[in-house]
DNA sequence: GCCATACGTTATGTATACATTGAGTGCAGG
DNA sequence: CCTGCACTCAATGTATACATAACGTATGGC
């Protein structure tokens, strides 16, 4: 689909995504259409689609880029971890029954490889990118499009706040990616779902630290 | 909120909830328009977010409502089992932290109770929404508004689909549902997540076997 | 000088007109 | 009788005009 209001999603998803705009800025209809250049009728879809995806929240009078909460934090972490333990196991059992092609596990080890490069560049959007993909290629290796929306709106919502977390974990997620990839290469279902809920548990932990050593 | 859109959405999800529709059937907006005495606008609104929740699918030309394959029904089952499992263990976690109150306990057990009840008075509709409205409210006693989310999107997709199969698994459920609500109860947060985990997988083994034997 | 109220501005909610695209149909030719 | 093409019609995509509600501001009373 090329139609407007697709293209409005896109875009705006795609900014909130590059972190573009900061959590609470109002953003409004006639500001966005002058902005993308269309009327505001696909506009007002794409803001609907984005408050859907709770990447930003309707405050009675336009809307707001969704800011989370320490508490909205733990449970998205709480579901993430849920979510990317199934995937995992999925996508083991999946390598284990011949599912997946070498190309797909090729392509998942060089992005885990990737974050790790990344974070040893001391490169922050580069690792968070780079973790992003890893993330999707996880939710996608699943083959559940269910699971993958799921992880997809998570890891949306994760990168409209603060990356600043994000360099502080580099060494942790090297080894935790790394046990993820190999249980998964193995294909050792219940190994893959074990260290896809401890990335997910240690990293939650590791965030609410650094909250509280003054963000 | 009550203006039309909002209606239009609340209207139209509680048509599909209540199988008014059939999974198929076309749903044009002019139509909708007429049935609900509104214009386009809060009309097309109402169906993107439909859309977004799964319920209908576009066609290029116009909306459908969703059907399920029987593989898109392992993975809504798959998601199902991971999101009740992290759900039942929260709100075990939360009841022996005892963050619970008597009174929600307390309607949950009548919840268990009532889907057995419907389920011996041989009532299927009856023991279809007493069974979502068991579900929902684990959901609910999670206490994480994503999971709840994710839940009552996955409950709404299994709601459009054929109910035949319910009545068949009455017995079952009495028995999966009780070991759930017993395992809350008593605060055990992994025998909760290992009850909620085995209803599904259980479900999801009916529904195929049920399926295999001609609908 | 401060608070309350009334007004103007601005943004959203809704309706409708116009443009465009795709599907169904009927007719003609083989 | 079947097939292919063109045409009609209907439904969606988009723009815009109008209605309404909320926010900020200014003014007047206390």
């Amino acid at each position: 689909m090329h139609n407007q209001a697709e293209l409005a999603y896109r875009r705006l998803r795609e900014r909130l995504i590059a972190g573009r705009y900061n959590p609470g800025d109002r953003l409004t209809e006639l500001g966005i259409c002058e902005d993308l250049g269309m009327s505001r009728t696909p506009v007002r879809e794409a803001l609907r689609r984005l408050q859907s995806d709770g990447l930003v929240a309707s405050t009675g009078r336009g809307v707001v880029v969704s800011s989370l909460s320490e508490e909205d934090m733990r449970h998205a972490t709480d579901l993430q971890g849920a979510l990317e333990a199934l995937a995992a196991r999925l996508a083991a059992t999946a390598q284990r029954d011949g599912h997946l092609s070498p190309a797909q596990m090729r392509q998942f080890e060089a992005a885990g490889r990737h974050v790790e490069e990344r974070g040893a560049a001391g490169d922050v959007e580069g690792t968070w990118k780079a973790n992003l993909d890893f993330h999707m290629m996880l939710a996608r290796l699943s083959g559940n499009p269910l699971l993958e929306d799921a992880l997809e709106r998570i890891w949306a919502r994760f990168s409209i706040v603060s990356r600043s977390n994000i360099s502080r974990r580099t060494r942790l997620n090297a080894v935790h990616h790394a046990m993820i990839v190999r249980a998964i290469s193995e294909g050792d279902p219940e190994a893959a779902a074990c260290a896809a809920a401890d990335h997910a548990r240690e990293a939650s932990i590791t965030y609410s630290r650094n909250l509280a050593s003054g963000d």
